[in-house]
DNA sequence: GGTCACTGGTAATCACGATTTTCACAAAAT
DNA sequence: ATTTTGTGAAAATCGTGATTACCAGTGACC
């Protein structure tokens, strides 16, 4: 069965095709697009017979899918490492890492942001459900960090779910957004405005003007002015 | 040519068609999913020929974009209405209702969120660019009212483009999450979390930490480990 | 009441792309 | 040197769903 080719082992040949069709995955489907691109086309870029292709994939959605893991798992693999290098900073410390250091790689081919961000939306239960624990682990990271610096007393102490979740958004946003134009959006404004935003949204007041309560969630939408709001007074 | 029919005129009847096709391409693209439903699945529910079908729309994802472009302009509309309502206010307050109306309106039914931030997304160049355009108009909208409070002197004057992207996305992540949560969200909080995100946002200071400013782009991604690297090289 | 215009529904048609199968060959093994 | 086995390329199959063409019915107008 197994039987050394052109002097490399089956397995060796196998992974070698599988990686090809990954490659050629990324880029047919951040240029062409995900629907329409064609599997054949697929292995025609990665010179992969079709037959090889459904013995490493059982469609284009699972290449899809292996991109997307792929992708994510380097960027937390990066965001791990980095920080275990700056365990003992102060907190914000580890959070502007964390920050960089995924814009960094994520930065580095706007073909994984175009891929994680736009291609692999919609696309299925499956690949909705892999996003949604991706950006679990994300959120969790986030809000671990954000514990951690309201331990230090930068921050107050409060739940961080739902803010950290809103940070996925927001760099998820940037990045959909980096990825589109045409002449590219430097780099650092894009990172220096996420850093800045994930400081500003832990180190906020847990209430941020005192009407904060009374509105909420009712704001009915007919409702008509509500100038006034007399005596507040202004948060630096 | 024209004839009443029904005791409706044609225009009538076909604007009904249209409409129905609408209600239920809403209803299908986000249960079934854009891409695994078929036009006369649509048909079927709208109770409409495919050949009327073809009278109103060129395609599937005519139908989608018109959708999409729709949910968008209500929520616009709500949000400029509330916001004439409150012309004179301060601009936190506007800035709050901003978001108040925003959210209101698009969690009145979930499939809104759905269908505009997970099934019209990485469909074709052209869907892509109509997101584009509408985030695009959000975006100034929040910027205009940040600028709005730095003249009030409630926020610095600055330049709030990004921290206007970052937002919309911000906000796009959250209504992504509270759709697809199973015993949903309450909605309250979601608005708070993004309301407070806002606010923060926009009031903060220029520089967040001291150490802003030398950090930023560059943080490396450490030369070492880049297995994974799923992209190779550029195409030919 | 009869004819005509327009309608909705159904039944072909048609194209495209995924999946399977075949084929001829190349490199190992004996 | 011959057989064997894994291989890549190409061709055949197969299904699905978009698009078009047809048919029978209904209400409107004379």
């Amino acid at each position: 069965m197994a039987r050394t080719y052109g002097g490399v082992a089956p397995e060796q040949r196998r992974a070698d095709r599988r990686q090809r069709l990954l490659v050629a995955g990324l880029e047919l489907f951040t240029s062409t697009g995900f629907r329409h691109t064609k599997i054949t086309e697929v292995c025609a870029r990665a010179g992969v017979s079709t037959r090889n292709f459904y013995e490493e994939f059982t469609s284009k959605e699972d290449v899809l899918r292996t991109l997307h893991d792929q992708i994510n798992s380097l960027a937390l693999a990066h965001v791990t490492a980095e920080l275990d290098k700056v365990a003992d900073a102060d907190a914000l410390t580890r959070i502007s890492t964390l920050l960089d250091v995924f814009i960094a790689t994520v930065t580095v081919d706007p073909r994984m942001p175009r891929l994680n961000y736009v291609e692999a939306v919609g696309v299925s239960p499956e690949l909705e459900a892999q996003h949604q624990v991706w950006v679990d682990r994300w959120a969790n990271f986030i809000a671990a960090e954000a514990s951690r610096a309201a331990e230090h007393g930068v921050a107050p102490v409060r739940d961080y779910r739902l803010t950290a979740i809103a940070l996925v958004g927001a760099g998820t946003g940037l990045l959909r957004e980096w990825q589109a134009h045409d002449p590219p959006l430097p780099v650092e404004e894009i990172g220096a405005e996420f850093r800045a935003m994930m400081l500003s949204a832990i180190m906020r007041p847990e209430k941020i003007l005192d009407i904060e309560g009374n509105r909420g969630a009712s704001a009915r939408v007919e409702e008509s002015s509500r100038e006034g709001d007399p005596g507040g007074h202004r948060p630096t």
